[in-house]
RNA sequence: GGUCCGUUCGUCUAGUCAGGUCAGGACGCCAGGUUUUCAUCCUGGUAACAGGGGUUCGAAUCCCCUACGGACUACCA
């Protein structure tokens, strides 16, 4: 490896918010300069202006946040290799693209965009197999090839628009290896001279990636593969500027595919599929929609992060969840699979709730405290951490807990009619009275006494266990569900408990 | 259309490079158990090597063909 330190850069361009895929590939990047004590690079690709979303930038630095894999150098952040906003780097590129003339490597071309479309249109309807502007079509076109050198100096002498074109070579293999893919070769004859420089001063992608690569002493290019067709095109512009020797090691990694049908996942499918295809919320500011990001959704960052790099990525054993440095100490490219993956949102749903297990009861609480006071619930007299205690095992997301908890706070004001006509006897109510004067009667009122109490007063009587703890559930829950009744019970008090069931023989009606 | 790539349970995947256990795990689903409730949880079950040819004693694994899928084919990244 031509490279001392591993230095990888993420790099996004700036029109929109981030999808997941992107995300994916953040993380990746992130994994592997963090597994070789590398350098994480956040280089903001902001070279086509017409696509310029403000504030994208902002939701990309804040989605790398919440997800806890910030950079150590680039944008936001700084370094010694900046700047690192490609459109604060147009005159680095200018200098290379004038090079690759001077060397022969590049070249000017005039064409307007109508007159490519001719020449597309008419090589298509010549039936040719390749449209492209190549060593074929170039003399045809109007270029600095085949321009006089008099006709080329009169044009830029005018100020007429051109653009910086590549000099594909005419005939040759363009061998490269991949280290998720494996080899390729191109051709050049099924190439096209890409363009470099564009004729609003702005360079392309192609140029700009390259040159920041070298520049900034990338030793491993991680993107999407999406890319790998241009590939060859870069290795070229490493070979034509000298750099042949520093070419970083390439890994393109699967795309991530819709869930329904097959496809690159797009940012519409959220919508479509209902689920979020974004790490946080985003909101438009020409149409002010918003799209749903996963952590407003209720999705930890861990649960998420976690879910997301198993997407494409498996360590070869058993694990599943894996906290970042146990993340970190088991990556690797090579385990990076070769074929695309849908994403399944129960699996997600399965990771979180695996999270929200171990989160600790003073995160759930925080969070849950902040729906009592947006409903406006007094819960003085409630001790919050046991109840969550109590049912957490049952929730996926924080935003489960209310629905979960919801009458430890307010005492049931209906019943549910299924369950009354189910278990609600004759004698149910003078049942419950004779519980009352049980349940007042005892002083250590803890779920395990309670229960003593209770069953033992059942096989006395020889009553129907299920038919009495039933209607007593639901005189105090509403419901037949929930954690046992005897733990919420305790939670509620004595006397809170009595009270609800008094309530219970008061209005339930057959 | 052209170029390049890919294909193991419904989904995420292990196994493929160095050919040799009933193709393993997870999510989902189904059943049973626990909870005399619901959920969780536990146990079990369901279900895949795209197809066809080779090579070999032996192929998910190596080779070829076909099918299907995807990416790219912009003065977008």
């Amino acid at each position: 490896m031509p490279f001392e330190k591993v230095r990888v850069r993420f790099a996004p361009s700036p029109t929109g918010p981030l999808h997941i895929g992107g995300v994916r590939t953040a993380i990746f990047n992130y994994l592997f300069a963090k597994k070789h004590n590398g350098n994480f690079i956040l280089r903001i690709e902001d070279t086509d202006q017409n696509r310029f979303v403000s504030g994208a930038e902002e939701y990309i630095l804040e989605s790398l946040k919440w997800l806890n894999i910030e950079p150590d150098e680039g944008v936001g952040k700084g370094g010694s290799f900046g700047p690192y906003r490609q459109s604060e780097r147009k005159d680095i590129y200018q200098k290379y693209a004038h090079q690759l003339i001077s060397d022969g490597h590049a070249y000017y071309a005039f064409d307007t965009p109508s007159e490519l479309e001719n020449m597309r249109n008419r090589l298509k309807s010549e039936k040719h197999s390749n449209q492209q502007y190549n060593a074929k079509t170039r003399v045809n076109m109007l270029n600095s090839l085949s321009l006089s050198q008099a006709k080329v100096q009169q044009k830029l002498d005018n100020n007429d628009p051109y653009v910086i074109r590549l000099m594909l070579p005419e005939n040759k293999e363009i061998k490269f290896q991949d280290a998720v893919l494996g080899d390729f070769v191109f051709h050049s004859s099924q190439l096209d001279d890409k363009i470099l420089f564009k004729s609003d001063g702005m360079p392309t992608y192609h140029l700009a990636n390259v040159v920041d690569d070298h520049l900034m002493e990338i030793s491993h290019v991680i993107r999407g593969s999406e890319w790998t067709n241009s590939t060859p095109c870069h290795i070229l512009l490493y070979r034509y500027l000298g750099w042949e020797k520093e070419i970083p090691v390439f890994a393109h990694m699967p795309l991530l595919l819709k869930p329904d049908g097959q496809g690159k996942l797009s940012k519409r499918d959220g919508d479509r599929l209902g689920f979020p295809v974004f790490p946080l919320n985003w909101k438009s500011q020409e149409t002010s929609e918003i799209s749903k990001g996963y952590k407003e959704s209720g999705y930890s960052s861990e649960a998420f992060l976690n879910f997301l790099v198993l997407l494409g990525w498996n360590p070869g054993t058993d694990q599943e969840i894996f906290s970042l440095t146990e993340l970190i100490n088991s990556f690797s490219i090579e385990q990076i699979g070769k074929s695309g993956s849908k994403f399944d949102l129960d699996k997600a749903k399965w990771f979180n709730h695996q999270y929200l297990q171990k989160k600790p009861i003073s995160e759930l609480r925080e969070e849950f405290l902040v729906t009592l006071i947006e409903k406006g619930i007094n819960h003085s007299h409630l001790n919050i951490d046991k109840i969550l205690e109590l049912v957490r095992e049952r929730a996926t997301f924080t935003s489960d807990f209310w629905e979960l908890t919801n009458y430890f706070f307010i005492a049931p004001t209906s019943y549910d009619s299924k369950v009354i006509k189910k278990r609600w006897k004759e004698n149910t109510p003078k049942i419950l009275t004779d519980i009352i004067v049980i349940l007042s009667a005892l002083n250590n009122f803890q779920a395990y006494e309670i229960e003593t109490i209770i069953k033992q007063h059942i096989n006395t009587q020889n009553l129907n266990m299920g038919q009495v703890l039933s209607s007593l559930r639901l005189t105090i829950v509403g419901s037949a569900s929930g954690p046992s009744i005897f733990d919420i019970m305790v939670l509620l008090s004595k006397e809170e408990s009595i009270m609800r069931i008094q309530n219970g023989i008061n209005n339930i009606k057959k």
